[in-house]
DNA sequence: GTCTATACGGGGATAGAC
DNA sequence: GTCTATCCCCGTATAGAC
């Protein structure tokens, strides 16, 4: 941001913004500009056009997302452990990140994920498959049960805190929130209570989660 | 369709239709008209205007995705099977009504569901309610486990045949289709799924789940 | 009720000075 | 690298004939 003539990064972040919290058709140059603190013309020196910025912006959010969430995944091959802390990581990185969801939601049904491809198949290739990977290996030494297959059970676990954030406005409402929909704490809970769920639906029997029973109730 | 004069059903058909698949920025005013068969200014002879339309699909989209969900809950209270009803009827729907997942969640993210507060509300005092209530009745009588939130356990539930839906072409992707999707029947596979899901999430003991395990691979 | 014609504004993009 | 000025298209909305 300080860095001289880095205008260029500053356009980035300000379009993320701007895409995020308006989409694409609904941002307009002159905002990004003016978000960016530069003049209109000068998007046009770093980026080929308003798509050009666009895929950029996509490229870049993906890619951070992926090198985030492989180091979050790291360490012990503890089945059970190796979902809590992929529920967990994810649940993180979307609360340092909120333009992300957002972003990456309007790109889903904007261009059914044309412009995000690359970045996806990336992701399954890496998270996706290692998490696919982590419910073989608990299928396979008896923790997890046998008869759930193992992509759809990891789509499932994703589901959860995704969904989530896609639409808390929504959730906001349906827990009984006013407006401002709920307080990042009880994102945290949610994130918990979903790292519990899918691990009860994982477990072959009922005493591998003889863990702390979290009875999270949630506040009105 | 045919009735005559009926052409305001016909441009909220075809509104229904363009808000969902390009959202309200792009979605134009002509195209709407172009796609109802009608002059552009007749939109505004029946609507005040753009907003007003946009409106008035909403609102029609949520009075039917209450009254037909609440009659596909209809029935015994037995909690699990209640369970299992309520995501098929879930699937079932967003099957039939392939536009309105899209609809809903451009709101959810465009407008943080500000013109769907009351059809949200509605909602949440009728099908998330009767969800919640549900949960509660299996933990009361033993069926379901008791260190669960009853309202995150529903929407740990409604999430994933959600999102199966909201991200369907990321979905496809990651489970190794092509750009086409995941089809129809794959859908289906993963209601299935969501169900078993859930229900083995819930249930205060393995046998209670003693139902065909469905081994259900995904073809790639 | 339905159409034609048109006004009005705003957004994307470029030329060219500095 | 950064800015000023400007062009042109297209989308919303209205007036008014039929």
């Amino acid at each position: 941001m300080a860095e001289p003539t880095d205008s260029r990064a500053a356009i980035l972040d300000a379009a993320e913004r701007c895409f995020a919290d308006q989409g694409f058709q609904a941002t307009t140059i002159k905002r990004i500009a003016g978000a960016a603190g530069v003049n209109t013309a000068l998007l046009y020196y770093y980026f080929s056009d308003k798509q050009g910025l666009y895929h950029s912006v996509l490229e870049r959010a993906f890619g951070g997302l992926v090198a985030e969430g492989l180091r979050g995944l790291e360490g012990g091959l503890d089945a059970p452990e190796a979902v809590r802390r992929f529920v967990r990581a994810q649940a993180s990185y979307m609360r340092a990140h909120p333009a992300l969801p957002r972003l990456l939601v309007r790109e889903l049904v904007d261009h059914r994920a044309a412009h995000a491809t690359a970045g996806i198949s990336h992701v399954a290739a890496t998270l996706f498959a290692r998490l696919c990977e982590v419910i073989r290996v608990g299928q396979a030494d008896g923790t997890f049960r046998r008869d759930l297959d193992p992509r759809l059970a990891a789509i499932s676990i994703v589901s959860q805190v995704a969904y989530w954030h896609i639409a808390r406005p929504a959730v906001g409402i349906l827990l009984g929130f006013d407006a401002a929909g709920p307080a990042p704490e009880v994102s945290d809970q949610f994130a918990q209570h979903a790292a519990a769920f899918a691990l009860a639906a994982l477990s072959s029997d009922r005493r591998s989660s003889d863990r702390p029973p979290l009875r999270s109730e949630v506040a009105r």
